[in-house]
DNA sequence: GTCTATAGTATGATAGAC
DNA sequence: GTCTATCATACTATAGAC
């Protein structure tokens, strides 16, 4: 197998040391021993820790970023949009679940230019998100609540369910993302 | 000042940095520069880093245990059972946000005795939460939807309030516990 | 592509002076 | 109660043999 099949190995068994340690807890023996390769070893297939860091972060980050880039620019209504953005976050999280540990918990372990890059990519998605839900408002799709709360509350369930989805036995992801909806934007009473 | 106070100084000091960084990447030197003197003279105080962590999550953990104790044995129907649950999480978030960041993220970095200690309170917690939701679709209170989605999407949002409250400028605890009433229980649209 | 050996630095914690 | 000095260990990463 070509070496970028090895790399990959690497930074898989990686995103699932940093998501029961962390980052700064894992060392670079952790993940030889994970490998069943010495630490020494590593380095012929990667350049450093931060490099598999930035790699799991970034590639993820654009990919939601690509996402959100899609919704925002069709011309759907925003209820729509909205489980438009839920359905993105699942199929995120169904593909790479270990990975999402390290976007949500140790992005401020990234180093000066990818720290950057990835605050700014957040930030955007945090900032179309709330303009979905301010014009839904302004339509009358949306409720009239706090905009920021209505936010946060969506997006912290969206953000955390890595957490949650490797417990459940096999769920659907169609069933997934209907019940999803329903609990997310109808609410539970 | 009695060692005491001292004590809490450095624990409080702690919070802070650990929500920065997560437990494992803040030293002793860190935290000793944080406090304006040397990481030996920190050990005056305490006995060790771990003594930290500890002290930090498993008195707010026992605090959620003791609160949900009060609601559970309340004869309150469970849609008030809920709410109180939700003005429960506001409460202790807005008392102490910083170690919040470490019972949420650095629980496994606890030793042996004091992590089983907080596995079991974080268990009964949730089995606590999921009987309220569960009895409250069978009184016809809550929807039909799937008890674990609901539980999750509910816990996953409280428990990431201390990441979003500070963010929000001196917001009115009662506004934030009515409108966070709203948007959790009766959805955005 | 993996190994052993090791450089250079950082870590948690202790001993003992003031 | 804080300091300086230090111990023992662990860390990321490199050099060079196989």
């Amino acid at each position: 197998m070509k070496p970028e099949g090895r790399k990959q190995e690497i930074i898989q068994a990686a995103a699932i040391l940093f998501k029961e340690k962390g980052y700064s807890a894992v060392t670079m023996r952790d993940l030889a021993k994970a490998m069943g390769i010495k630490a020494a070893s590593l380095y012929n297939h990667i350049q450093s820790k931060q490099e598999i860091l930035s790699t799991i972060i970034i590639d993820l980050a654009e990919e939601f970023t690509y996402g959100m880039g899609q919704i925002v620019s069709s011309d759907e209504g925003a209820i729509r949009k909205l489980e438009n953005i839920i359905s993105l976050h699942i199929d995120v999280t169904l593909r790479n679940a270990d990975g999402l540990a390290s976007l949500n918990n140790d992005w401020m372990h990234l180093e000066e230019e990818n720290l950057l890059y990835f605050e700014k990519m957040r930030q955007d998605y945090e900032e179309n998100f709330r303009n979905i839900v301010t014009k839904g408002t302004v339509a009358g799709e949306v409720k009239p609540y706090n905009i920021e709360i209505m936010v946060f509350s969506t997006l912290s369930t969206l953000r955390t369910l890595y957490l949650w989805y490797p417990k459940q036995n096999n769920i659907d992801a169609a069933i997934l993302k209907k019940d999803m909806i329903s609990v997310l934007l109808k609410g539970v009473i």
